[in-house]
DNA sequence: AGGTGTGAACGAATTCACAGCC
DNA sequence: GGCTGTGAATTCGTTCACACCT
C-alpha cells in the first residue's frame, strides 16, 4: 500500500516521533545536530535514517522542515495534510498519488481508560484517524456514556467494523479478555492493534500490534 | 540496588511481558515452546533470556511457573507479593506484603487521560505501584476533580515531590508542555518518566523514560 | 567552517546448532 | 523424544570515517 521502501522498525519509530518533532518546530530549517539536541539521538543516526528513506535534499546545509516533514510523511503513509496542504507544489518525486483516505478505528474496552480515549484528540495534530466507534462487553457501560462517538455492545463488532470499515483498534479490556477480543477484532477485518493491556497477543504475521502498557512501562523505568 | 546483572534492553522487556503471563498461566509448569506459543516469540529467545539472567532450574522438562515468575521479579527489581495468596489466608485482606519497598509514583497532567489513571489499577495486579499525586497546572482542574488521591497544583511540584518521596512520573500533559515539565520533574528528583505524550524527551542518561504515546502507537500500526 | 551522504566497521539482538539431561 | 543450556553464526542497528557540497 503505502510502504515504498522497506524501513527497518527502529528507523520507523524514530520517524513518526520526528514527526512530532517537525511540526512543532518554527524555523524554516532543521540539521541533524539541531535534531540531535532536541532528541538526545545521534546526529549520525539521523542522517542515515533519512538516507534510507531516501531522502537527500538536505545537501549541506540543513532540512527544510516542512519539505523533510511531508516525504516523512509519505514514507511512513501518514498524512500531514492539516497545517501546510498545499499539495500543489510539483517538483516532488511522489509520482504515485497517495490517497488521502482517513484511517478508521475503535476502541474495545470502555473502562475509565477506554471512554477517556473516546474523547482524546486522537484525530487532532492533523493526522487522520477516525474513532468510529466503542465497543464494551457490558451493555450497561455502553448506555451510560455519553459521547460524540457511536458506542456498540462487543457482540455486534463484527458487524459494525465491517460496516464501518474500521482496520485499527486500540485495545482496553481487562487483561484476561485481550487474547479473546484480539482474536475477535481479527477475525472481523482489523489489521492493526494499539495493544494497552499487560498481556502479549499472539496475532498473525500480517497483523500490526505495538505495545504500550503502562504497568509494563512503569516497571521499565524502574 | 536491584539491577544483579546487567540485563539487555530487548530481554528487559520481554521479561517483563512474561511475568504477566507466568501471573495469568494456571498450571504447574511452563515450556519455552508453551511460552511461544503464547507469545509469538521464538524458543531460542526465551531459553536465551533465562539464560542470561542465569536461571538454570529448567533442566530439560520445562520450568516451574511460580519459581521462574520469582526470580525475574527479583532481578527485575518488582516485587511480586503473592499474587495467588489465597492459598490459606481467603480473608479479604491481602496485608500481608512482603519487602514493602512500594514505588511512589505521580501524574502530571491530569486531562481525561491522566485523570482516568488516578482511578486506574496500577497499583493492583501485584506489583506495587503507588500513586502519591497529581498534578496540574490548572487550579480549578485540580479542585474539580474527586479522586482518593491527593491533587496539587503544578506550582508544588517541586515541594511534592520531595516530601513524598516520589520517584517515578506518568506524564499526561498537552506535547507543547512535556519538555518543560520534565525538566521540572527531573529537578525534583524524579529518576523514572513514562512519556505518554507524543513528543522525545531530551534527558539526562541518568533519568529512564519509557514512551507510550497512543498516536505514535497508531502511526506505527498502519 | 559547518553541514550532508554513504559505505564500512562495530556492537547489540536473534537465531542456529548441538551437547547434555530426563 | 522432548526438553534446557550455551557458545557460535547471523542478522539487525548504530556509529565511524571520510568524501563531498556550499
Amino acid at each position: 500500500m503505502s510502504q515504498l521502501v522497506n524501513i527497518p522498525e527502529a528507523t520507523r519509530k524514530r520517524l513518526v516521533q520526528l514527526t512530532n518533532l517537525l511540526k512543532l518546530h518554527q524555523e524554516n530549517k532543521i540539521t541533524s545536530k539541531k535534531i540531535s539536541e532536541l532528541t538526545g539521538w545521534s546526529e549520525t543516526s539521523i542522517r542515515h535514517d533519512l538516507w534510507l528513506i531516501g531522502y537527500n535534499k538536505g545537501v549541506s546545509n540543513g532540512y527544510e522542515t516542512q519539505n523533510l516533514l511531508q516525504k516523512i510523511s509519505e514514507v511512513l503513509g501518514i498524512e500531514t495534510s492539516g497545517d501546510i496542504s498545499n499539495n500543489s507544489n510539483a517538483a516532488g518525486t511522489d509520482q504515485i498519488s497517495v490517497k488521502n483516505s482517513g484511517k478508521n478505528l475503535c476502541i474495545v474496552g470502555l473502562g475509565r481508560l477506554g471512554a477517556a480515549l473516546l474523547d482524546e484528540n486522537l484525530t487532532g495534530g492533523s493526522s487522520n484517524f477516525h474513532i468510529k466507534a466503542g465497543f464494551d462487553t457490558n451493555i450497561y457501560r455502553v448506555e451510560i456514556l455519553r459521547s460524540i462517538y457511536s458506542l456498540y455492545p462487543a457482540s455486534e463488532m463484527n458487524f459494525v467494523i465491517k460496516r464501518e470499515n474500521i482496520q485499527y483498534a486500540i485495545l482496553t479490556v481487562a487483561d484476561k479478555d485481550a487474547q479473546t477480543m484480539a482474536d475477535r477484532l481479527i477475525k472481523a477485518g482489523i489489521i492493526g492493534i494499539v495493544n494497552m493491556t499487560n498481556v502479549v497477543l499472539k496475532v498473525p504475521d500480517s497483523i500490526k500490534v505495538e505495545n504500550i502498557s503502562i504497568l509494563n512501562a512503569l516497571k521499565l523505568v524502574i
